[in-house]
RNA sequence: GGGCGGAUUCCCGAGUGGCCAAAGGGGACAGACUGUAAAUCUGCUGCAAAUUGCUUCGGUGGUUCGAAUCCACCUCCGCCCA
């Protein structure tokens, strides 16, 4: 089975547009491909994640990956699946966030000795002259059949600024001046992207006569057709401050059972005939399923050791047992204290799990909150420093929701 | 450039002088039921020293005892005309 084969049999593939020449160049190695990646905030997410692990594939067989930064893109910004614009970034912004996800590209992809590049396209798109560059470019697109496309479909109604209208045109010129540079032949990226990658093939074409080729991958979307990887605060982050592994953790054990298998074969490493295994499992034995998700996704972004971690205090709480040597803990601080106490209601904002003494206090007035198993009542209820310091102290917010308290 | 319409809380969206911290829906959060799932039902959803006080309806000024609501100017957006 080819990695072709491989990568239709997880469900990744989405359009291409020409499925016959792309499975002749990937399967036997012959692909430059590059991704892009919109330095959009200082961490990647989840929907990065999958293109790495795309990329990360595609060189285990053999083909030469390209990752693009885009530090040129991120000045015009992306229209597409966007209802609104998005809020202009500044130059310092971008280049501190180029930084961040260079790091954390490192740690998935292989960039020794020229087995992958890594280029942002800041380098190109910055110092274009505008009149050189429209004569140059401007002729090979065709207004009437850019406002056809989807990704500016759906702002036609709210309104499109030409800025954005510009993105297009910058992405299609990126993969133009990668096949010039590199020998780029394909450009994958989500489905989200494909318009914008058929305008690069189409000006290929147009500039240099030669073909090159696009590829999209699945969106990873929910059985509510919602984009995973999204949480009520955001995006589930791969950096570790942004989101712990054990949240990382959490929120693949908390996959509804409908999503589970497609997870597992568009996300993980393992091999397709574990998980059609898996597939047979029912019910509650989908937590099984859940668990080795959680484990394996947890293990790919942070490491086995983190993964081990989040996995033993996701049973310390839930199951009982297990250490809770390693749950998301808060240390106060002494000035916190007043008279040497604290209330519950200080101890749930202190420690993130109510974002004001309002909602805190909601919480407890329906019953919600717990301190070491026992549920507390009182809103006024208060703790000396003492006791927190003493002994364990575990604060529950909800059913998933906890903290481990200790005094700095 | 001209004409018209619009901006309300996390989102959609009602409200056109006091009864407005602002209907309704969605989402989120909490409870029951469960399998750390889904569905369903209930509660709840600006902040706080909490039967009270404070801040909020694009921005800035103004009218008024009192403004999300009326007036002026400004910003942004949509539609139509150029």
């Amino acid at each position: 089975m080819g990695i072709y084969e491989e990568l239709q049999a997880r469900g990744l593939l989405a359009q291409l547009t020409d499925a016959d020449e792309i499975r002749d160049l990937i399967n036997n190695g012959k692909a430059v491909f590059y991704i892009g990646f919109d330095p959009t905030a200082d961490s990647l997410h989840v929907g990065h994640f999958m293109a790495l692990c795309l990329m990360k594939r595609l060189q285990e067989a053999g083909n030469k990956p390209i990752a693009l930064i885009g530090g040129g893109t991120a000045m015009i910004g992306d229209p597409s699946g966007r209802t609104d614009m998005r809020a202009m970034m500044t130059r310092e912004t971008i280049e501190h966030n180029c930084e961040c996800f260079k790091k954390q590209m490192s740690r998935f992809i292989d960039f020794s000795e020229g087995r992958a590049l890594m280029v942002n396209n800041a380098d190109w798109l910055l110092d274009l002259n505008y009149v050189d560059f429209i004569r140059d470019i401007g002729p090979c697109f065709s207004v009437n059949n850019m406002l056809r496309a989807e990704c500016y479909k759906q702002r036609m109604e709210k309104g499109l600024s030409f800025l954005e209208f510009n993105y297009m045109i910058m992405q299609s010129y990126d993969f133009l001046e990668l096949y010039k540079r590199y020998g780029c032949n394909m450009q994958f990226g989500g489905d989200d992207q494909w318009s914008n990658m058929l305008g690069g093939t189409d000006l290929i074409r147009r500039k240099l006569g030669k073909d090159a080729y696009a590829m999209t991958i699945t969106l990873l979307l929910n059985s509510e057709g919602k984009k995973m990887g999204k949480t009520q605060k955001g995006a589930v982050w791969l950096d570790p401050n942004k989101t712990t592994p054990f949240e990382f953790y959490q929120y693949w054990r908390n996959v509804a059972d409908a999503d589970v298998l497609k997870c597992l074969r568009m996300l993980t490493f393992l091999p397709l005939e574990q998980i059609d295994e898996m597939d047979r499992w029912e019910g509650s034995q989908l937590n099984q399923a859940k668990e080795i998700l959680a484990y394996e996704l947890t293990a790919l972004v942070h490491g086995r050791e983190e993964a081990e971690k989040a996995q033993a205090a996701a049973k310390a709480l839930f199951a009982g047992g297990g250490s809770s040597e390693d749950m998301p803990t808060t240390a106060l601080r002494e000035e916190q204290f007043a008279d040497g106490s604290i209330d519950i209601l200080g101890i749930l904002v202190a420690s993130g799990l109510a974002a004001s003494r309002s909602e805190a206090r909601r919480a407890v007035e329906q019953g919600g909150v717990s301190v070491n198993g026992g549920k507390v009542t009182d809103v006024k209820a208060a703790y000396t420093r003492d006791a927190i310091a003493a002994d364990e102290f575990i604060v529950k917010k909800g059913k998933k929701s906890f903290r481990k308290i200790v005094v700095e």
